[in-house]
DNA sequence: CTGGATCCATGATGATACTG
DNA sequence: CAGTATCATCATGGATCCAG
């Protein structure tokens, strides 16, 4: 395999982390891995377009720089990625790097374009924090088919994690992805068809609410 | 000229700002160009090792993408690049890498890596915003031989800017580079050669004593 | 089935030289 | 000064195949 070492060559801090996290795929492997280990075909498919070769080789390349590490139980068939320390601390950047799209690069799925519910509850997490004033805290849990997902508030930051069995939600949202999806651009007051949305009623009003003063800010996606 | 249209094909904001600036070079042009206006060569020369056609490309890129415009004036052979508001606007991207790069991959300059001033007092800034206590106001005016840059503090956060012809600075750093970088990392109260700090003495010592406190924080470099 | 490896095509980047 | 032109190389994508 042929290992990537190019080099910028600068005394620069920008410059030398890119070496280790500017090439393609490699930013998007670790947003994925930031909500929790995965697996070699969980990256794939939520990587969308990668072949399993340059995935191989960006992940043997987070190995080397420190940012992941492989677990293979001997008897066990899956591997599990998951980010090191260091590698977790590349949370602000990826951060960083999708507020300023929300910003200046949102648009519209495009057509054909694969939806992801790691995804989507990315974006909707990252708005709310950053449009929102309100960050008491919050629960909310979204029961989508084949996998779930909390996005919460502790308080300063809203942040998607993965889903933590313990965890006890404000709101329990259950739909299709799709359905969610729909949902986001749904009018207030409109009929919301194929989503359940439980929890105490002023939980779940603050909710919609939220959704819906994020959905203003965006604009017209 | 072919141009880069590369996409990943996400839903994602992370994904969808990386198709703009993912590409290798873009996220150094746009360092160079958040401390000012550059021409060609003046990129040229900070971007040590890209070539001209490079250069050219991620400058058409980053117009085509309004992070970038391009000064013609008729009559003037110099063009000027210049970030537009979003382009600066990612100013936080670069300086969540550039923290990320002080604590997990910072290193000593490597047997011929040129030195940039500019590069260089990126990183001070860098280090003393993230690692000192001491957010009160100040300007650091640095005086090296071909371009002056003025790091200063507004009360709250430290950054390197281009040099504003008014700024009355607290303190002047008079020195070559090299000079200057040796400086970094001369222990406290030995003799510093080549260099001239002048200013108030009380800003003088506060100026010595976080670039210390700096050096020692990074460590061993 | 998962977690890859292999082969080939293509396009992006690099090196060097040259020009309006 | 601000790029082009040409050629070489390397990274990535697409498709297919394979071993546990």
């Amino acid at each position: 395999m042929t290992r990537n070492v190019r080099t910028y060559n600068h005394f620069c801090l920008t410059a030398r982390t890119l070496e280790l996290v500017g090439d393609r795929w490699v930013l998007l492997v670790i947003r994925d891995l930031l909500t929790g280990p995965k697996r070699f075909t969980d990256l794939m498919e939520r990587l969308g377009g990668i072949t399993p070769k340059t995935l191989t080789q960006r992940l043997r390349e987070l190995e080397d720089a420190g940012l992941a590490t492989a677990d293979r139980e001997p008897g066990r068939r899956e591997v599990k990625y998951q980010l090191t320390a260091a590698g977790q601390d590349l949370g602000p950047v990826v951060d960083a790097l999708s507020w300023w799209g929300l910003r200046h690069a949102w648009r519209r799925p495009q057509p054909g374009e694969p939806l992801h519910a790691e995804h989507l509850l990315r974006s909707v997490a990252q708005a709310i924090d950053n449009t929102a004033g309100d960050h008491d805290p919050a629960r909310w849990l979204f029961r989508f088919p084949g996998d779930d997902y909390l996005v919460e508030c502790d308080g300063d930051r809203w942040s998607l994690t993965g889903t933590d069995p313990q965890a006890r939600a404000d709101v329990t949202v259950t739909a299709t992805v799709e359905a969610f999806a729909r949902f986001l651009f749904t009018p207030p007051g409109a009929p919301e068809p194929d989503i359940d949305i439980a929890g105490d009623p002023t939980a779940v009003q603050r909710f919609k609410h939220l959704i819906g003063a994020m959905a203003s800010v965006v604009g017209p996606m």
